[in-house]
DNA sequence: TAGGTTTGCTTCGAACTCGAAGCAAGGTGA
DNA sequence: TCACCTTGCTTCGAGTTCGAAGCAAACCTA
């Protein structure tokens, strides 16, 4: 247990490994609730919810993958599974023949409604249970320039795309 | 984009939102720091980081998974790729003829050392970067009892096993 | 407007993940 | 001590994920 030649803040150090547990835990948890209220994983209820809050329900696959940090191959494989259970609709964007537009149906939107609340509750036992609103709005205050970072300058490869105007 | 029946507090859903986003955003460049660095995922890196810490290097199996927030067939499958590498070792768990303890190597250690310098880099880089010492506290001091309750109250089933004495 | 480059998505193959089932050792109670 | 339940890990099969390669449309630039 020598110490390495390196000495890492253990200030730093603590919250880096906090925030990657508690995302770990919940999003564990979250998974087992889609599972069971709505035989979804996290990635599909992910981009049925991207889907839902996007304008006219509908986005580019690309901007899609870079939203739910995904490649797009696997992007792919989801949005066939869930257009096969007519969840989402693809389409050729109008603009753009390369593009493919996928869309929420409504049937995906009901489905999203029927998983919000427990969805919600699992949120708010795990985490907000142990956050004030204060607290909730301090730890969005903390996370949301980090955020926002990270996007901008991406790591290696795996460059978010250019924004759509 | 009617609202649906349930009204969802906006502060939490900002913080929620938040937090899954950074850290798959962090999670990701993380995963390519290590695939440069040290041919790691970060499972592997999880796994590695975690034996290097315990005392004597060395841990049962499941008390490994639930640390990690791991399946135990999932960590079955990576000791089995770290060990026929050389970064660790198995044995029957002396005490107990049926549990398997895992076991760092020097080699082990080595290849963490070897990458925490551009590991460290990453994450100052992208989280830090945007947070102050105060900020790194402040984060910690939030996700900490959110952490401790996620671990105590498991979501249904995949509960974290007893604690070790 | 032809050639080459870039962009957007899909296909493909290999690796990874999980839960269920399997198997062996550890309890436990009559 | 013998059945029976529990515990700890591994094996197995199915589903998921990724990057690389493939392909077509779009965008240069001369």
């Amino acid at each position: 247990m020598t110490e390495p030649t390196h000495a890492v803040d253990p200030v730093r150090l603590r919250a880096y490994f906090a925030l990657i547990e508690v995302s770990g835990l919940l999003r564990h948890a979250i998974e087992q609730q889609l599972q069971a209220d709505g035989d979804l994983t996290f990635v599909r209820f992910q981009i049925l919810r991207r889907l839902q809050l996007s304008p006219a329900g509908r986005q580019r696959m690309t901007d899609l993958a870079d939203a739910i940090v995904f490649s797009r191959s696997g992007l792919t494989y989801q949005a066939g599974l869930l257009e096969k259970v007519g969840l989402v609709v693809r389409n050729p964007s109008p603009d753009d023949e390369r593009g493919v537009t996928i869309a929420i149906t409504d049937a995906g939107r009901a489905l999203v409604d029927a998983v919000m609340p427990g969805h919600e509750a699992v949120v708010d036992r795990l985490l907000f249970s142990q956050l004030s609103q204060d607290d909730a709005r301090t730890l969005t205050a903390l996370l949301t320039p980090v955020r926002d970072h990270m996007r901008e300058a991406p790591p290696r490869s795996a460059r978010p795309r250019r924004a759509r105007s």
